[in-house]
DNA sequence: ATTGCGTGTTACTACAAGTAACAGCTACCT
DNA sequence: AGGTAGCTGTTACTTGTAGTAACACGCAAT
């Protein structure tokens, strides 16, 4: 019988603090997301096709150890997918909380997005495509990044079009579009490089602004994107918050 | 030794004529389009972790059978992915021919698109979210699906710009994105469903246009969406033409 | 009668995910 | 001092699915 049980036991026997538990309980913790930077290093190493085998081996574990910490590889895959979502939104949160005109911000998300997708792309290949169909979508990690971008920036859409009274109704399915159309667009761009970075951010700021330029203006409502925007000084990026 | 070759030999020994060839011709087409379709039905029944034993149970044969028409169950997964597009662009192609506003074209695509989703979920499953990684990503059935429908969208507006002597370099990512745009939300949607697919229509044709729009403001030229558009006649979806 | 194309089948292999079953270490508890 | 809970380590092994070997057969054309 194996003496490690997963889940770790959330209760004692005699309610009583057992030192031997506290011992380990940060070890844990650290050993797993050792585990998972091993698991984007074999990535980057062999591709997004890397199994268990080259990951264990990339942590200098065998399998049995890894299994210890994950329940399945898609457990892991969740796991990694989580540290890309991570990464990604410590990039955009400094782009999102820095002042600057509305085109100036999206340009700095959607720049900082693809920076990431640069700079990680069989992360991301691994991430994309390996989605696991016995996953519920809301466990899966790329429908979480999406869900968890798409919904702040339905917040950020509601709140602004209910302040100006505007219909409010399609800000999820526009949220998910936009989200969509960075995603779409960068991975094309990923695998075409047809042209710079630079040159793809400015035509996605572009047309990111004709659409929400298009919806302040079906309420007659009309910004210069040029000008410095105050937004709401308490909105931040949540992750699964309904609008 | 197996006597049956795959690929079939385009050459004959003494390059003259057999009749026994002749013979089987359509029948090897007929019955790989017979697998396909046990393929998709299958997917409706188990979901889109379907696997070879079910298929080609589904289609009343053992697998080695199937395996004389598909290479690998990537092959079989190209097939039916190609069932879909086809079924796709058979869908959309009147939705483009037949007249109208500019707002009416968009708003038949979008719906048709969402219909189709609609209609085969699991098959938009199987498509979307298994993507063998180590097929290129030009016979990937999803990005080839999405490269057809981006790069005929890409010839159309990249034709209507350099009508207007507008920029279109931008044509290809923006027509990426747009495709993006619409599959993003269609998945949310077919997940969510927390709104109608009229509305859902209304909302995505409104964004789209907004985006198209901004792109012809943004060089001068305003189109009232609701006006009849003449579009150039010979204009037609074509396969991975290059804009 | 032979042959080229198809059909059929079961038993089997290969591979990767995942596990059984063991030994051992160390700090904490009794 | 001895027992225990938490961790570590390992190899051999099972399981499930994709994919194949190796055979027999039918039928129309040669």
């Amino acid at each position: 019988m194996s003496h490690i049980s997963r889940p770790v036991k959330a209760t004692q026997p005699q309610g009583r603090n057992d030192a031997r538990r506290e011992r380990w309980k940060g070890h844990r913790q650290a050993r797993r997301a050792e585990f998972v930077e091993a698991a984007i290093r074999a990535i980057g190493d062999y591709g997004a096709e890397v199994g268990m085998d080259d990951i264990a081996a990339e942590a200098g574990v065998s399998k049995p150890v890894l299994y210890r910490h994950f329940s399945d590889k898609s457990d892991l895959y969740l796991a990694v997918g989580e540290w890309g979502t991570n990464l990604l939104m410590e990039r955009i949160r400094p782009a999102l909380e820095q002042g600057g005109t509305v085109r100036e911000r999206i340009e700095r998300i959607v720049s900082t997005y693809l920076g990431v997708i640069e700079e990680y792309p069989e992360l991301y290949r691994f991430v994309v495509r390996r989605n696991f169909a016995d996953r519920p979508v809301q466990t899966d990690p790329v429908s979480t990044e999406k869900t968890i971008i798409a919904n702040s920036l339905s917040r950020l859409l509601g709140e602004y079009l209910r302040s100006l009274e505007l219909d409010s109704g399609g800000v999820e399915a526009w949220s998910h579009g936009l989200v969509g159309m960075v995603q779409a667009s960068g991975d094309w761009w990923l695998e075409r490089h047809s042209m710079s970075r630079d040159d793809l951010t400015e035509y996605l700021t572009k047309i990111i602004w004709f659409a929400i330029d298009g919806v302040l203006r079906s309420g007659g409502i009309v910004i210069d994107p040029d000008q410095p925007l105050e937004l709401p000084p308490d909105l931040k990026l949540v992750e699964n918050e309904d609008v």
